[in-house]
DNA sequence: ATGGCAGAAGCATTCTGA
């Protein structure tokens, strides 16, 4: 099952491109972000000419997700869901549509747009940690009700200095601080892994090229868009790879997709003979 | 320290992104 994750910054200015590389990948689910549409002016048809249903959270200009399945989904939730807690952050949350959840194959899928933050210093950065907060909340839900998860999406956080082109320069910066790390983690707890370390240690591996300065050009780049998976199903993770050719189009998205195989059918449960060392990564 | 590039809204220019 290939599940795949892309900010294509205008689902409507990006169609022929999407379209183009689902035809060549075929993947199983496609979350998508930053579609800046609203839900009526969707362009649904596309991927239902090609086997997918479309399940759509957006808003005019700004923000938006969706996920396009060809297997069915059940128990679509937009925005924040806290059954049992109630959190004073979710009505602020309510105007900007940046999450959208569904049951797929009896795992939850949680496809995120986590807010930029602007600058550290800055109002937008309060409501990002926030936000992160709420999710954690969210996360932590899903792990009382025993729930198996994938979460992925653009976090507009680089988890660590292998994730940034240039840390000495961004170290401690917008998407590399403290802070922001520290939130992501409290999501993440234990008991979420990032999928894309399983398989590559090194750095030099980029999901995001400002549009500026030439730097997909320049290999500048930023790991920021992630796919996290709940421990239990680390025995069935087969690859993660990032996409980054559709980076080089000709008018692309500043973010490339980043994909998973996961295989449901592996039943094999010794892929962590040695989960500590994992977790001290 | 600042700007640079791109999309949407809407028609000149601003807001937002990261």
């Amino acid at each position: 099952m290939l599940i795949a994750t892309w900010n294509v910054n205008s689902v409507r200015s990006r169609l022929s491109q999407i379209i183009d590389w689902i035809k060549q990948v075929n993947p199983e689910i496609l979350c998508l972000q930053e579609t800046k549409v609203m839900d009526a002016s969707f362009p649904v048809e596309p991927f239902q000419t090609l086997g997918y249903t479309v399940e759509v959270y957006g808003q005019k200009s700004y923000n938006g997700v969706a996920i396009i399945s060809k297997i069915k989904v059940e128990n679509i939730k937009k925005g924040f869901h806290h059954p049992t807690k109630y959190d004073e952050n979710i009505e602020i949350f309510q105007d900007q549509k940046r999450l959208i959840s569904a049951d797929i194959n009896g795992i939850k899928f949680i496809n995120v747009y986590v807010p930029n933050g602007s600058s550290i210093e800055s109002d937008k950065f309060k409501y990002k940690i926030s936000w992160l907060n709420s999710l954690a909340s969210f996360l932590d839900e899903q792990e009382k009700k025993g729930e198996l998860i994938c979460l992925m999406g653009d976090f507009n956080v680089a988890p660590s200095s292998l994730d940034i082109h240039d840390p000495k320069k961004y170290e401690g910066g917008i998407m590399a601080s403290e802070i922001e790390r520290n939130a992501l983690n409290n999501v993440l707890k234990e008991r979420l892994i990032d999928c894309f370390r399983i398989f590559e240690k090194n750095t030099g591996h980029w999901s995001w090229w400002d549009y500026r300065n030439n730097a997909y050009e320049l290999n500048k780049g930023w790991r920021i868009d992630h796919i996290y998976i709940s421990k239990e199903l680390s025995s069935k993770l087969k690859s993660c790879v990032i996409d980054s050719q559709p980076r080089g189009n000709l008018r692309p998205s500043d973010h490339a997709p980043v994909m998973i195989d996961l295989n449901l059918n592996d039943t094999n449960e010794d892929f962590f003979e040695d989960e500590e060392s994992f977790f001290e990564i």
